[in-house]
DNA sequence: CGTCTGACGCACG
DNA sequence: GCGTGCGCCAGAC
């Protein structure tokens, strides 16, 4: 009746960028991610690039991706320039309380939120399927 | 079907 | 410390 193919659900590569989305949207006010963060998460620590590329088709997501709470290993705003205007992206951040200087995060390493850490229990339930 | 690009990250020199 | 090349996944041409 159904997965009588070789591919199992978990293994869905369009659901990698759910996924992205997934541990997005989980990324707590006044804290930041990175790329890799996120691709180590979902088992591709070297898919930093998709995840990247997930965040570029966010806004075409429902609802709100914090996508200005990602970014990249340095804590610099790399994808500012693909908001709605370049400092939108730093704006956001400010407003949850992120220094941001040079289009980088002040204090990166302490605002750093890690999804491996944090969500360590998860990618098994919840993951953009919701409970 | 082949090729390049892309909001990254790491290895190498 | 900096420049270059490769890999990763997905999409556009």
């Amino acid at each position: 009746m159904k997965k009588s193919s070789k591919k199992s659900p978990a293994s869905d590569p369009a659901d990698f960028f759910n996924r992205v989305y997934a541990v997005t949207n989980r990324i707590p006010f006044g804290r930041v991610t990175t790329y890799g963060a996120i691709a180590a998460f979902l088992g591709s620590p070297q898919a930093a690039r998709t995840v990247g590329w997930a965040m570029n088709a966010s806004h075409l997501q429902p609802g709100f991706v914090p996508a200005h709470r990602v970014v990249n290993r340095q804590g610099l705003l790399t994808g500012k320039h693909h908001f709605r205007y370049p400092s939108l992206m730093q704006e956001l951040l400010e407003s949850e309380g992120i220094s941001v200087i040079n289009d980088q995060i002040r204090d990166f390493k302490k605002i750093f939120w890690d999804p491996c850490k944090e969500l360590r229990g998860i990618k098994r339930r919840s993951i953009a399927g919701e409970s």
